[in-house]
DNA sequence: AATAAACACAAACAAATGTTTGTTTAGGCT
DNA sequence: AGCCTAAACAAACATTTGTTTGTGTTTATT
């Protein structure tokens, strides 16, 4: 006998498509992204230490037990999650390296794919900058590997502009993180449908930290 | 009987000082301070939910049940440390707000203030920028709108300073978000000792928002 | 229609959580 | 010396934690 309630179809969440309206898509993979996308939110709005995987289940509408089926531990989502970052981010520095162009342009596209990024994916990138501590540790020590590399290979364009007479030769490390600290706050602040466009925003952030917020005295 | 390990007198943690060495002071009254001491640092690290009483404890040299002795729960520890920092920044604004000088320098001297407790204070002002979030409701409340309090006076300088051509005319709200995030870096990076000074920090940080990075075209 | 795989749930698990209780010890006071 | 209170610990508490197991249901494929 069935119990009270009756066991999930193809889980409440979903839309109501009842078997006919499937698509020749394989069974539930979205069930997947799902979890992950939730679970970035939730991390994000929570934490990670203060997020239950029960919590998780009723966003997703899914009993906590039933997410096993998806995914191997809440640790891995954690993993899923920071790396999926962390690969795009180093891909975008490649990318920029391998580009001919002057420094400035490069820290100037280099940023602007940062800040797509965040726009785009913010609940992700937030975990990722935000929750990365919580990793356990073969991959811990992995990510903050991939972190160095990305800050070695940013700070390596400020330093060519700087030695390129492109740039005002402040020390390396502040505009640096400067820089990198000062685009995280879109990830806080962004939210698509805001009086301020994602391109308005793009254009006044550089405007800011390339040329300064101080009027040139003319 | 006492059990095999001797209960601990003055808690280990706390110099050997046996007993006649002590001053006038009344009893303990460092172990609270040490103990919210040692949880800005904890919480810092781990996050607030994967921080645990018991972890705590073992930091203070106090089992986790001591603690309670001295501070009323886990919750209670999380308010203490954001709103002492909230009150500061708060007190610094009004501050800057009543001086004599031009919005530059008004904005100039409040972002100064800002990075000195940063150095100063570090693993508190970090647990009241990433932790926050933990509050429980009331406190949330009121901790947002201090955040908001601060936001508000700090973008009206901006704003004042564009209206008074001392500054470019940049969006105020990508102004404001960029100077306070540029900042937070601080807190990641900052460790005393370093081969960069306080000093040489501040001058290069403010020279890097207030100026560009990018070169003035001679 | 039958079969096998995917998947959802209920129930349970051990471990960890924040906190309370009861008791003992330590240190300053008269 | 003797008291009183602050403060430490041990043991236990009720929950909540992440995860496993067993069982049933759904779905795609034959």
């Amino acid at each position: 006998m069935p119990p009270k309630t009756a066991p999930n179809p193809a889980s409440t969440a979903t839309p109501p498509a009842t078997g006919t309206v499937r698509l020749v898509k394989k069974r539930r993979p979205q069930q997947r992204q799902l979890i992950l996308d939730e679970a970035a939110r939730l991390f994000k709005e929570r934490g990670f230490g203060s997020s239950s995987m029960r919590d998780l289940g009723a966003r997703v509408g899914l009993d906590a037990a039933s997410m096993y089926n998806h995914i191997k531990s809440k640790d891995e989502i954690l993993e899923i999650i920071c790396f999926q970052v962390s690969d795009t981010y180093i891909a975008q520095l490649t990318e920029v390296e391998q580009m001919e162009a002057t420094y400035l342009e490069k820290i100037t596209e280099l940023l602007r794919r940062h800040v797509r990024l965040m726009t785009k994916d913010g609940a992700a990138v937030s975990v990722a900058n935000n929750e990365w501590k919580a990793l356990t540790e073969p991959r811990l020590t992995e990510f903050k590997q991939a972190r160095k590399r990305y800050e070695k290979g940013f700070a390596a364009l400020i330093e060519q502009g700087i030695a390129a007479g492109e740039l005002q030769a402040v020390n390396v490390s502040v505009a640096l993180f400067t820089l990198l600290s000062a685009v995280r706050w879109v990830e806080l602040w962004y939210r698509p449908g805001r009086n301020l466009s994602a391109a308005d925003l793009e254009a006044d952030l550089l405007t800011m930290l390339l040329d300064g917020l101080k009027k040139p005295t003319a």
